[in-house]
DNA sequence: ATTTAATCTTTAAATAAAATTAAAACCACA
DNA sequence: TGTGGTTTTAATTTTATTTAAAGATTAAAT
């Protein structure tokens, strides 16, 4: 495939050549605009594939060159950098007509992944990911189901959620804590009970019509997943 | 492999001598033609592997004359020769259904490789469109329909991509962020609906009145596309 | 063995979130 | 300027999550 060619409109020089020549090193063609007025005229007079625009600029900004592409009817995927702290622009980008937007100071991996993401399009398939076995209890993760004994069992999310995490530390005892920050993503005790609402929840699907136990009660420490 | 039959349109008299010339010695079979008229002629009442119009030609640009190819269901590649500098207002070539450009002055090599490029595309796109069946739903790449028991459904293009993902994916839950970055090519959060509206049209158009669902919700998840 | 306090489990009701749907608004294209 | 495609809005319905309070169990002390 031809290289893709990407229109960068950036003041700050510095940036400009860095990302010029990491996406050159990564098998792309870039042309720069150092302001807003230039970048207008590029991007209406050439084609490219991708084009990446920074908010702040001299004379005509990021958004506002979006607005003016779109309104051309050009539907090239557009990048939009934001400075750090504003959270207004993801929204106003989107309503410009941007089809991805970064936060800077950004990782440049990460803008390779974004720009590649771009171009993957519907028909690309997923991989299937391996299923978690623990004794006579599977947990299919394409599927996000559980089956015991190949007997389907039916999950909501957080059940879902709280049933890979204890699968995925088999034969660990895991506190309230950690299930509070890993499963909840909370770091602060909430004062509920709500974590053993959910074990009781998982315990009633997968458990309670079986001998062997799998969620065991470590009294004063917490629980622990494993086949007897 | 027999030698590739390439259509010039280009009135620039020494250019076109020197392309002729550079792809006669790559193996390539070239016809050129001056004008946009005369270029039609050919491009109508001769089967090419390729045609190369550029832009500003005599009589019919090269954007028209894509158009009209196009009109005639002539799906050869099209490349596109662009100069340097000229507003295309509101035109695209890839709108016009061009599958590829070049900028003037070019390097001739990278001409080279855009004709391989195209030609590898245009052949492996060929070979790899077979249908999708799940069940008792294909989905016929070529013709851009779906058949549900035999039966014809109308698809909008939207509506076909979102279907084409789930269907390339059948047995993997799906979440809307992936649905909105494959389907839409939208890497952060609208806020709106959207995708939920377009299930729900997929499932008017080919679940309603089957008793044997294909698309699954998965609360909290996603969806799946399954036969039950 | 019994008591006690701490810890864990269960239940049901209240709250919140997610999914569905119809209809309206919007947009590009002919 | 109408038409079909697309997107958004908003009301409704369904489902999930959280909460609080009562009931049960446990481990240690007597």
């Amino acid at each position: 495939m031809a290289a893709l060619n990407i229109l960068l409109v950036e003041d700050e020089p510095r940036l400009a050549e860095f990302v010029k020549k990491g996406l050159e090193e990564n098998g792309f063609k870039v042309e720069v605009a150092f302001d807003g007025q230039i970048g207008k005229i590029f991007a209406l007079s050439k084609i490219y594939d991708l084009m990446i625009f920074d908010v702040n600029l001299p004379k005509i900004s990021g958004l506002e060159l979006t607005k003016i592409v779109r309104n051309e009817q050009i539907k090239t995927p557009i990048l939009i950098l934001t400075a750090m702290g504003t959270t207004l622009d993801k929204v106003q980008g989107f309503e410009a007509g941007a089809d991805d937007y970064l936060v800077k100071p950004f990782d440049f991996l990460e803008l390779i992944a974004r720009i590649n993401a771009l171009y993957r399009r519907a028909t690309e398939v997923k991989e299937l990911k391996k299923n978690l076995i623990v004794s006579d209890l599977e947990l299919d993760l394409n599927e996000k189901v559980a089956r015991r004994e190949g007997k389907e069992i039916s999950l909501t999310s957080r059940e879902f959620m709280l049933l890979e995490f204890f699968m995925r530390n088999t034969g660990k005892v895991i506190s309230r804590v950690e299930i509070a920050e890993k499963v909840w993503n909370l770091n602060f005790d909430t004062g509920t009970n709500t974590i053993d609402v959910y074990i009781n929840f998982l315990r009633k699907k997968m458990d309670s019509k079986q001998d062997a136990k799998l969620i065991h009660t470590v009294i004063g420490m917490g629980y622990m997943m494993k086949a007897v």
